[in-house]
DNA sequence: CTGAAAGCGCTTACAG
DNA sequence: CTGAAAGCGCTTACAG
């Protein structure tokens, strides 16, 4: 019983378990005969170098961890798949731990990676940098993906979440309108923060009073939200959510409750998950799947020896613009299905 | 430079390995003032437990292999958080392959998990039975998620996609619709497969005749459906799609050329996607965040001997009725958004 | 209660 | 070109 190891391959070959490795490794220092014989005996048995014992011995484990918060839908799969097209390219597996909303939560999941991964994918918009720097490993190489200030030879991926929502006010703001209400996420996330940040710069630069609706990133967030306009205690125009879960809830709330968008009220989100497409919300795009990948090839650089550098990167979103916050002028006219 | 050892702690606690092991596993057999300096020492020099050699020596890895397909968008996500979420909460971390459309990739996926896992979750509709038994390192807990037949020793979950199929014909036939096409998924694939069978089944007892489409369940292949629908050279007056994505991308189609759904044409899907909520999709749910946990919970339950029996499960899916499936009868008015 | 030693399954100088 | 041996960082009988 038990999967056959490299001294049954090496007895059956009747060699040495060192030109076993050898032979199955691919080393030229073993005569042509030698490692057909235990190339034979490996397929006879069915053997698989154990990976764990390899990279023990090798120091090189050939995985990353990922280290995850929770993520809305598309967010999640969308990061994945990009980490996992990069890593299996370059023969790397992939560790995956979600993290929920607190430090040490994190302090866990990073504790649980070590000895298993030559390097570390943290996404952690929530945690606060000092948390987060003495959760990670000193000696492991890490990139930091959409998260608080920049750790020392840690190289930062992030969004440039401020420019995105300032192109997003400015877009509404050459539309006509002129009353934006800005649904926040939740506190203390960076992504939120810097997203308002824009919010209010954009507002300030405009003339535009700015008004902030708090909320949490989630559907029922901007369910609330839209309650709360729909109340009228305040002048609003147009809507623009932190992402686009709230902007479809509020975007789902205020249709239902008879208003017109964007003839009553614009609505615009951030993200462009798959599901804004389909209902003509605009949005600011993020490509998260290409921060993914890039994020991995960054770290197997790293791991390899071939990033000294380390520099962070940026990626400047895209405004994309539907119907949703169509001109003011715009011919009247559902745009609920675009 | 490098994490610190299990040595070093001993060193530094002036013990032996042997000491160190067990006061930071938790045993007995140490005495409290030898097991606080341990503890001291090793929060002085930081140490976290090697979990390579750690796994190494217990032939333990505490971590589950995961090989999926190409998953689209929300079904991957919902499935991996699902697993994620019980694999933590029993201390197991989930070690990620994705595995495209080709059973050697299939093979080779399966190898790199030797010696890093203790069992493995395998979702792969589209690979024949025969090549997954022989990819499968036998003396490995596995269990199957949506795959072809059965493997000894290798519980099966599944949805019962064939009954879920067969309600939704039901339910269209019940709404007065008679000219039923299907738009199929791709040959070879298990689901795809189940769901026509169950379309045909419905079909033949209630005395409609079938018409199917080829597809592959992405999107395009729902707009294409809908173009041969369009140049009408078959009756249609309901389009069923074997997955959501086809199905809304047929309904997205059929809108812009001026088509009301239902009135002109319903149309159905398979698997509630988040968006279909938003799109008024009738559909068919399969909750396989909730498949996902179940397979963990099984697959850790066999890892750890509490699972002698290894019987397989099907979970039956639930038909969600909407708008784009209203009876024939309903009042006139767009739908797009309910 | 404690330590020296063997062993988990590999790789790789080292010597031949 | 090949093999015996040490070592990767742990755990655990075994003896004391």
């Amino acid at each position: 019983m038990g999967e056959a190891t490299i001294r049954d391959v090496a007895r059956r070959a009747e060699v040495s378990v060192a030109s076993v490795s050898r032979a199955l490794n691919g080393l030229d220092n073993v005569r042509a005969e030698t490692r057909d014989r235990v190339i034979k005996a490996a397929a006879e048995l069915g053997y698989v170098p154990h990976a764990g014992a390899r990279s023990l011995s090798l120091a090189r484990a050939h995985a990353i961890g990922v280290v995850l918060p929770d993520l809305h839908g598309e967010f999640f799969s969308e990061c994945v798949r990009g980490m996992d097209k990069e890593a299996s390219r370059r023969g790397y597996l992939l560790l995956l731990s979600n993290m929920h909303d607190d430090g040490d939560q994190a302090a866990v999941a990073l504790r649980a990676m070590r000895g298993r991964v030559d390097g570390l994918l943290v996404m952690a918009p929530h945690i606060a940098p000092a948390t987060l720097e003495s959760a990670l490993p000193p000696a492991l190489p890490s990139v930091m993906i959409n998260s608080h200030a920049e750790l020392p030879g840690r190289p930062a991926l992030r969004f440039d979440n401020r420019s995105g929502a300032e192109a997003m006010v400015a877009h509404l703001h050459a539309n006509g309108y002129r009353h934006i209400v800005h649904i926040a996420g939740p506190q203390g996330n960076v992504d939120a923060r810097e997203r308002a940040d824009g919010y209010r710069a954009a507002c300030k630069r405009l003339g535009l009073t700015p008004h902030i609706i708090a909320g949490d990133f989630n559907e029922e967030a901007g369910e609330a939200a839209a309650q709360e306009i729909l109340a009228g205690a305040i002048p609003v125009d147009a809507v623009f959510a932190a992402n686009d879960s709230m902007a479809i809830g509020c975007l789902h709330i205020l249709r239902t409750s008879g208003k017109r968008v964007p003839e009553d009220i614009a609505v615009a989100g951030f993200d462009d998950v798959p599901l804004a497409r389909y209902l003509a919300l605009s949005t600011v795009r993020v490509n998260i799947a290409e921060m993914g990948a890039r994020a991995v090839a960054r770290l197997i650089d790293m791991i390899e020896g071939k990033d000294q550098v380390r520099a962070s990167e940026t990626q400047t979103p895209e405004l994309v613009m539907r119907a949703t916050t169509a001109p003011r002028t715009a011919s009247p006219g559902g745009a609920a299905y675009a």
